[in-house]
DNA sequence: GGACTCTTGGTTTTT
DNA sequence: CCAAGAGTCC
């Protein structure tokens, strides 16, 4: 023992003044704003060491991540440091869900609840539009949800929403939702948001409860603070209330999720919100060379709404960042892998670079450059495997014996494989379970009963319902062994037999593998447990450090890890930033802030990148380099090869900055078309309309939220 | 009930 | 271009 006190202390003697400040920092809320490359998780694992050092048990810490993976990272860090075992680590959704079960009854909710993934709440959201009568193709169910996502990310009920519109469309956005939250209701299921925002509630509302969890957790950790929504928001309230032991750290400048409800301003008003609140800042960088962070200097300087904030690093000179300028996507990827080619041949291990993207489908193109060049890679997308057919019919099945209430797996299921039981006995099944008042599993359970259906049906429905009672009365068993009863049992396992099938096949061994694996790392494996852990996964817990291969990820996926040599694609308007963040500064500065986060995970080789043509939904399109761009000097610009569209019969600059209309005479330049002028401008509420006389003689009307229309200047 | 074809539209980003 | 959902036909 007296030996991991000695390496603890001596570890700390070795941190920063200002990272021992934090790390041994005891009572009372801090804020730790903390740079990139600050050594922030060095400092939240000493301080979780400290405080067990001094006295405190390991039960009473609870450390919450943004990702599984940093969760599990902290915890093998904190094994490395030889500290007692037993403090809680693990995000926002994975605490809710744990606290939920245990307080289920408090919480007015099943304690086998599902947890909805999107397409299950997509799922259950046609059906609740049926059920308000209104039509899917006016009232789009993803548009529905993100609407109803942003309420609950506020912790706003149906009836707060009622009270607070009464025009028209939010009137039926009000139905809709209320009638959402009876089908989870019914199918005893949880979305996302739900997790955070019933803990919420519940810690407002039972004030015996909140006190019972204010004395359990003692010491409060919040990591990546800045990307905090206002449910997590007031989790964590809620749980400090008392002590007020709330250690944050986080990043103004690294926020990248108000698009899913993140409030920057969390952070920014921590000291209001806690009044006694320590702030220590962490500005020098330990990560990058000063080449790299002048760059991700330069370009967070653009943001207007910001704290000043300075980072510096002692690090010595390393190479200027670069810039490449290709044809097209293709070339784009070729230039890719001939950079890491060369870092290779240079002496950097595979595993040491990663190539960033904004949007998941960029990374076909990248695949298959890496894999021509025999490079080898790993995409860290963690949520694809659960995505697979053949996963979610798995999931489907054990969600059912954990929760006979769910209706959206029973429907899954129910004739997967194929047993004759199709929509036409689905429906009178339903229609019986609406007409009796009984639940659908009671009715399954009583086929007998229901006199619309045929004997046949009634033989397979029983069976059916045989199977999966008779899989639940194994549920004692090892969450493997439950797996592979599953996959026989269900006969899924025979119709997965074929060699067409060989890969699903391979997909749900694995996925039995991986269960083993997890009974093996769990204290208390269940299966009500591992289902909540693999709904829960996110992207960037696919990532394997070990793993001796170039990372392939988004942008997003990238926050907190850290690699030798970044390579960024596609920086260019459209995608960073994104069209659909065009609209307000706020949007624009969360781009800018995205690329930020990118440039900043290069420790030493940064190499930003950008196409003149890609591929948009199968059609080449000209593109448009970033303006991000602009914000950058010193880059070492590199391009392959001068473009041969000769009609530049003058030297036209393209120029997005001000690009909001499109008025008469303005020079514009089309995809297809090629240069023209406008002539008539008709704007309609988001589907403005131009008239453009090209050049090529063509007279045309377009819209121009399709029409790629590049607005031209003469160069000043 | 199930297989097949046609239509439509386009998710940034993720728990 | 491609995936998902709706519609159609056996």
């Amino acid at each position: 023992m007296q030996k991991r006190d000695n390496s603890i202390v001596m570890s700390i003697s070795s941190l920063t003044e200002p990272q021992r400040q934090a790390a041994t920092h005891v009572d009372g809320p801090a804020l730790v704003l903390a740079g990139p490359g600050s050594g922030k998780t060095r400092v939240i694992t000493h301080r979780v060491a400290y405080l067990i050092e001094q006295g405190i048990h390991p039960f009473g810490i609870l450390a919450i991540t943004f990702t599984n993976k940093a969760a599990e990272e902290m915890r093998n860090r904190l094994r490395t440091l030889q500290v007692p075992r037993g403090c809680t680590i693990c995000t926002f959704h994975s605490l809710a869900a744990r606290l939920l079960r245990e307080f289920a009854a408090e919480a007015g909710l099943a304690p086998n609840f599902s947890i909805f993934d999107s397409a299950d709440q997509k799922a259950a959201m046609r059906v609740s539009l049926k059920a308000c009568e209104l039509d899917a193709q006016n009232f789009s169910p993803g548009a529905m949800l993100a609407r109803i996502s942003n309420f609950k990310n506020n912790i706003e009920t149906p009836e707060q929403v009622a009270e607070q519109y009464n025009d028209f469309y939010h009137k039926k956005v009000v139905r809709v939702y209320a009638a959402y939250q009876k089908q989870l209701h019914d199918n005893a299921a949880l979305d996302f948001d739900d997790l955070l925002m019933k803990l919420a509630l519940l810690l407002r509302d039972n004030s015996e409860l909140r006190n019972k969890l204010n004395e359990r957790y003692r010491y409060i950790l919040v990591d990546e603070y800045q990307d905090t929504n206002h449910s997590q928001y007031q989790i964590a309230r809620g749980l400090a209330l008392s002590h007020e032991n709330m250690f944050v750290t986080g990043d103004p400048d690294q926020s990248i999720y108000g698009w899913r409800g993140a409030d920057i301003g969390n952070i920014l008003a921590f000291e209001e919100d806690y009044p006694r609140a320590r702030v220590i800042r962490l500005e020098e960088n330990f990560r990058s060379t000063p080449q790299v962070l002048d760059v991700a200097d330069q370009l967070i300087q653009a943001n207007q709404q910001r704290k000043e904030k300075k980072l510096f690093t002692s690090r010595k000179d390393g190479t200027a960042p670069r810039l490449i300028e290709s044809d097209n996507e293709y070339e784009e990827a070729r230039e890719m892998a001939e950079w890491v080619k060369q870092l290779h041949q240079g002496g950097m291990e595979y595993r040491e670079v990663a190539v960033f993207y904004r949007v998941n489908s960029m990374s076909r193109v990248l695949e298959e450059a890496l894999r021509k060049a025999h490079i080898p890679y790993q995409i860290i997308r963690g949520v694809e495997f659960f995505k697979r057919k053949e996963i979610k019919d798995m999931i489907a099945y054990l969600r059912l014996l954990v929760n006979p209430a769910d209706q959206i797996s029973l429907k899954r299921i129910i004739n997967q494989p194929s047993r004759g039981i199709g929509n036409t006995t689905l429906g009178r099944l339903f229609s019986q379970s609406e007409k009796t008042g009984r639940d659908i599993w009671y009715v399954l359970n009583h086929v007998d009963e229901v006199g619309a259906l045929g004997g046949a049906a009634k033989t397979r429905v029983g069976k059916f319902v045989e199977t999966i009672i008779n899989l639940q009365n194994r549920l004692e068993d090892s969450v493997s062994e439950v797996l592979k009863k599953t996959y026989e049992l269900s006969g899924m396992q025979a119709a997965l037999a074929g060699e067409q099938n060989e890969e699903s096949a391979a997909n749900v061994e694995e996925m039995i593998n991986s269960a083993s694996q997890y009974e093996q790392e769990q204290e208390n494996p269940s299966l009500a447990d591992y289902l909540q852990q693999i709904a829960l996964v996110s992207d960037a817990d696919a990532y394997d450090e070990q793993a001796g291969a170039v990372s392939l990820m988004t942008l997003h996926a990238a926050k907190g890890l850290e690699f030798p040599a970044v390579f960024i694609v596609g920086v260019e308007e459209g995608l960073i930033p994104h069209t659909r963040s065009a609209d307000s500064d706020k949007e624009l500065e969360e781009e800018r802030r995205l690329l930020f986060v990118g440039i900043t995970r290069a420790e030493e080789k940064l190499c930003l990148s950008y196409a003149r043509n890609r591929t948009v939904h199968g059609v080449s399109m000209a593109t448009i380099r970033s303006q991000f761009l602009r914000n950058l000097s010193g880059l070492d610009f590199q391009t392959m090869e001068t473009s041969e569209d000769s009609e530049d019969d003058f030297d036209i600059e393209p120029d997005p900055y001000e690009s909001k209309g499109f008025s008469p005479g303005q020079l514009v330049r089309h995809p297809t078309f090629g240069l023209g002028r406008v002539s008539k401008y008709v704007g309609s509420h988001g589907d403005d309309r131009v008239t453009v006389q090209f050049n090529s003689g063509a007279r045309k009307t377009l819209f121009l939220k399709y029409a790629k229309l590049e607005k031209l200047s003469f160069p000043r």
